[in-house]
DNA sequence: GGCCCCCTTTACGTTTACGTCAACGTCAGG
DNA sequence: CCTGACGTTGACGTAAACGTAAAGGGGGCC
């Protein structure tokens, strides 16, 4: 027998709350096993867990981190299904690449201040220094 | 003078509505000069615009947006602001970076399925041309 | 038995980010 | 003068993503 979880444990491990897991679950983000009422989670709802809160991190919303998690279940039978299922990716891809483009563009933006920024103080610095 | 923009053209120009543009105004985003009662926009505010579009792509809230919209504004007069304002520019790098590496991680897992998948394809396409 | 901790469902509340509608002003063209 | 495009404020609506409180079941342990 592979680990189970409960809710509990999950909550402190992402550290969210157990009604956000709940939430998700609603939402067909999760399918925990019951045993009796209680909810068990198997090693691959952790998994999903953990993609949950990347795609968030990443910025999307509830659904669409669902339909990017049920890629990871497809079911490879139907070739048809296998077109979609690439075409879907490819999708997804480009908005990926476009946020890397989009972060690249910050983070330059961004050091180029720093660094403006760090010379002015450091001008500052020396007229502190002078005027002593 | 530099050109100026009504609110209209640049819904249309950023493909958001003007109710949209006026909520930005409403949250500290954005501040148009008024002829009379019409807001009219400079060449800043369209950046400022730019800027609010691309933090949304990255999933940042407008609260969030805003403050680092207000680091390209910030008079580096104080050097105490000064410091501070490298700090949080530091923070907002390190969010950044941390978006990269989630991207590059969901990028690498799709292309490991994506041609898993291909593969798939092209042995099922094998076995029809067999099968004639 | 009493207390604590974990779990459950139901249901209403909250924040964010707008949409939508009403009611009205303004200015150019026909 | 009327229409139509564009603008304004104000107020209410809504979807997403939870928070929070109510009300209770079940197990362990001292």
């Amino acid at each position: 027998m592979s680990k189970t979880y409960g809710i509990a444990e999950l909550a402190r491990e992402f550290d969210v709350t157990t009604r956000t897991i709940r939430f998700y679950e609603d939402k067909g983000l999760l399918a925990p096993v019951r045993e009796g009422q209680r909810r068990v989670y198997a090693p691959r709802d952790r998994v999903r867990l953990r993609l949950i809160m990347r795609g968030k991190r990443l910025g999307f919303s509830l659904e669409e981190i669902r339909q990017l998690i049920d890629l990871y279940d497809v079911d490879p039978s139907e070739v048809t299904q296998l077109r979609h299922f690439l075409d879907k990716i490819h999708e997804h891809k480009e908005t990926l690449v476009d946020q890397q483009k989009d972060i690249a563009e910050t983070l330059a933006e961004m050091e180029r201040i720093e660094a403006q920024c760090s010379s002015l103080l450091s001008e500052k610095q020396k007229k502190r220094k002078t005027a002593n």
